[in-house]
DNA sequence: TCCATTTGACCATT
DNA sequence: AATGGTCAAATGGA
């Protein structure tokens, strides 16, 4: 595999350059004095990672693909913006006069995949599916499990692609910040469910019922951030060539 | 009874 | 107006 090192540095570096401006902001909580604002260091950070995995793709190598997306759902809105809305089923609450009072999301936070299959581990409920147009394959529509449980807001889009090849074009948006799924073993793994948008959380985390606040959902923005740069870090790892970098060269040094 | 899925409707965005 | 994302009632399975 021919990788441009030096492209990749460069990218890296301007990346982390970019977190760690990020990070101060958010330590320090230094309000934009005009010099440089949150949302130019996201679009550098996010444009930084963009270029990195723009070189590691096209070495094409390996069965799982991920890149940035940078041309799902542009928009201003943020996700924070979404109404709580309970599902009907529970009858905990339902705000019926706000229905379709959500915003779409950002597509900063959101990552793709081209995978043989659709089990990532975690836990999925389906809450819709669409068909798309100029598409024989319909969309399908998950959000984690957890969601109500631990507020997480993880969700992901899967559809098949329209090749033979069997593969699910599956987008991720958001980060999970509920319990990680258990790694998968040998033996784990007949216990669950052919699909997984019918894992039940007791298939993940039997525990969650003693224990439902154990859960770190509360984390700091520079905590999540740090997560996406370690999520990121160890897809550069599996691509092979950068085992010689180390965790501390790249981030947070 | 609880929870996940289905699916038509609603609504924001383009 | 078309499209796509989400809601929520209905339904079914465990």
């Amino acid at each position: 595999m021919e990788i441009n090192k030096k492209e990749l540095v460069e990218s890296l570096t301007r990346g982390r350059n970019s977190a760690k401006k990020l990070q101060n902001l958010l330590r320090q909580k230094v309000k934009d004095d005009g010099l440089v604002s949150v949302d130019d260091l996201v679009k550098e950070i996010s444009q930084s990672f963009n270029g990195c995995l723009l070189v590691l793709n096209s070495c094409n190598s390996g069965e799982l693909c991920r890149v940035p997306v940078s041309a799902h759902l542009n928009s201003a809105c943020s996700g924070d913006q979404i109404p709580e809305v309970y599902s009907g089923n529970t009858g905990k609450l339902a705000l019926k006069g706000r229905r379709g009072c959500y915003k779409r999301r950002k597509s900063i936070d959101s990552r793709v995949e081209v995978s043989g299959t659709i089990e990532d581990g975690y836990a999925w409920r389906k809450y819709g599916q669409k068909e798309i147009l100029n598409s024989n394959s319909p969309r399908c529509y998950f959000r984690c499990t957890h969601k109500q449980a631990h507020g997480c807001k993880a969700l992901k889009q899967v559809q098949k692609l329209e090749d033979r090849s069997n593969k699910f074009h599956i987008i991720y948006f958001g980060h999970h910040t509920c319990p990680p799924p258990i790694p998968n073993t040998g033996l784990d793994h007949h216990n669950l469910p052919n699909s997984p948008s019918t894992i039940t959380k007791n298939h993940i985390d039997p525990s969650l019922k003693q224990d439902p606040s154990a859960c770190g959902a509360q984390s700091s923005p520079a905590l999540v951030w740090k997560e996406i740069f370690l999520n990121e870090f160890e897809c550069f790892k599996n691509v092979g060539s950068l085992c010689d970098i180390s965790l501390d060269d790249i981030i947070f040094s």
